[in-house]
DNA sequence: ATGCAGATCGTCT
DNA sequence: GACGATCTGCATC
């Protein structure tokens, strides 16, 4: 059995949390079984100083669980029916958190092939939306400690070889820092949101 | 391979 | 009342 992450991964500087999450696997348990799936894509959001995050404006009461304990579940629906699964870093106070685009899938596949609609390995998982479909992740675990529960967490696992950072996807809006390269993925997996 | 329309609703103005 | 940190299917090249 592999060993989950505990607290003080997830509560250090956001941009080392988002590189150091790849390769990591993320976990669900439902009763309908177990999905694991290893981290290939991320994207860091930088609180009040990013205006493509939902915390640039300050506190609301969607973005309630951001203010709290780092490792905790912040997650959203988004046009009408895509949910985004985020990862509450940093320290209590700073509205951080890490985004979770694309998963390399290693259990369950049939589960979220059935999930999905789909059973191409490469389209399992391969975007924000889908992998929350997939893993079912829906805004019911909001707010979930990842550090305690036993439905969803993060299991140790081993960086990859080559990291590469680009833009974030899909937040041209932010005049700000649409360019900054807050977005990391594993260079060599097939599994990418593209 | 690239492009575009449509789906659909919570959140914020 | 407007707009998304998206995905899919269908059209065209």
């Amino acid at each position: 059995m592999a060993d989950r992450l505990r607290r003080d991964f997830f509560a250090g500087e956001t941009l080392d949390t988002a590189r150091a999450l790849l390769g990591q696997v993320l976990v669900r348990v439902t009763q309908e079984g177990t999905t694991r799936g290893v981290i290939v894509e991320t994207e860091a959001y930088l609180g009040e100083r990013d205006d493509a995050a939902h915390t640039y404006k300050g506190r609301s009461e969607r973005t309630r669980v951001a203010y709290g304990d780092s490792g905790c579940a912040y997650i959203y629906l988004i046009y009408g029916m895509h949910c985004c699964f985020n990862i509450t870093t940093g320290q209590p106070g700073a509205p951080e958190m890490v985004l979770l685009r694309a998963l390399a899938p290693v259990e369950g596949l049939p589960l979220m092939a059935a999930r999905r609609g789909t059973d191409k390995p490469r389209a399992l998982c391969s975007g924000p939306g889908k992998l929350c479909r997939a893993m079912a992740i829906d805004r019911s675990l909001y707010g979930e400690d990842l550090c305690a529960s036993e439905r969803l967490f993060v299991e140790r696992g081993a960086p990859p070889a080559h990291i590469a950072a680009t833009p974030r996807i899909g937040v041209e809006y932010a005049e700000l820092c649409r360019g900054e390269l807050w977005r990391f993925v594993d260079a060599d997996s097939p599994y990418l949101s593209r």
